[in-house]
DNA sequence: TCTTGCATACATGCAGCCTGTATGTTAGAG
DNA sequence: CTCTAACATACAGGCTGCATGTATGCAAGA
């Protein structure tokens, strides 16, 4: 019974743990970081805030893990679509990750939380961090290997990619109506890419 | 004397706001808009907060003033640096309009106002809204000036600004040792533009 | 010109909320 | 049976926004 016994353990303090990022995540998309209370989220996941301040060190480090797991499921996305075809291309590849970049875009508490409240919530350096080993890495890998295939130039990975990213994520803010103005504009200076 | 005493309460009015916006401005600069407190600004700029709520509706609303300022501020740099030349034509102004931009947000703090804690602060829409009648109004014409001048392709104005101006945005994000390796990125990027 | 009444620029005080921590309490694990 | 971990409860401090007080211009009439 070790084992299920220390299951039972573990097993509940994940599930609070994931009923507290949950109701945060939600409360966190449709009000923000700031007009989001402890008290609010607590009640949201059925516990008190005692519970909250067991498991996180204060509101900014359940707002921390939120946007991990939102990054998370973003590269994530990014990569299936990016892997998809047997043998795609590099630019192929980027292309369709960066699609799935805009279509996971689409949810509006995703923006919120990714790219208006987490880069004043947790600062600029440490968002970068996150981003650096998450959709920023695929984006890196996908140029990379466009690099080496000789389809795009030679130029520095990280910057360029930091740029585009940072394309993506304006383009992503965009209603639906305007987004093939998005789009078109977006082709033009990735087109200043090839070689 | 009816305009001397006139004159002699609004200027006290507007000292007073002064000194209130130029502390605010100082503490949110070097601290966020989070961490700073209305004590303190008020403190800082030797009032009390009934002063402060006095000439601003909330906290909000003060900030909302210093991101204005340091708009304008921008705005009026780039216009000066793009219309130096007699006859620079529009590619050249927009180069001497972009490195504006970057001089000018070599100031961390503005940096942090503008590119940080505003769209957190203020939402995303609404500070789109001030970009759209400064910075991102100065970009807006540069490049239509160069559409103009078949210069660089047709494309959409706004979307194409929008995402131009995300990347000198996050080039500014930029320390000093890198930015040589965004100026590399983002000349490539924007010869897509070209006709 | 004097004073009188009002509006405006502030100061002070108060109520409510929120965050983070310190201190209980209960239940599982060894 | 003890001990530790997962919570709940209670508390202290600070902050925001408003409501109320006060004093100083300021304009108009006697």
């Amino acid at each position: 019974m070790q084992e299920a016994n220390r299951r039972s353990q573990s097993t509940r303090r994940e599930a609070t743990k994931a009923r507290l990022v949950s109701a945060a995540r939600r409360l966190f998309a449709e009000k923000g970081f700031a007009a989001t209370s402890t008290p609010e989220v607590a009640a949201a996941a059925g516990v008190t805030r005692g519970a909250l301040y067991h498991h996180f060190a204060d509101k900014t480090a359940l707002f921390r893990t939120v946007v991990e797991e939102e990054h998370l499921i973003l590269a994530m996305s990014i990569e299936a679509a990016a892997g998809t075809d047997e043998e795609p291309g590099p630019v192929k590849a980027l292309l369709q990750g960066g699609d799935a970049f805009l279509t996971a875009m689409q949810d509006p508490g995703r923006r919120r939380i990714l790219l208006v409240d987490a880069p004043a919530v947790l600062g600029r350096d440490e968002l970068d961090a996150i981003d650096a080993r998450h959709s920023l890495r695929t984006l890196i890998e996908g140029l990379g290997a466009a690099m080496d295939a000789k389809a795009i130039r030679d130029l520095p990975l990280e910057p360029l990619a930091r740029l585009v990213g940072a394309m993506f994520d304006r383009a992503a803010m965009a209603d639906e109506a305007t987004m093939p103005d998005y789009r078109k504009a977006m082709r033009a200076l990735v087109r200043g890419l090839k070689t």
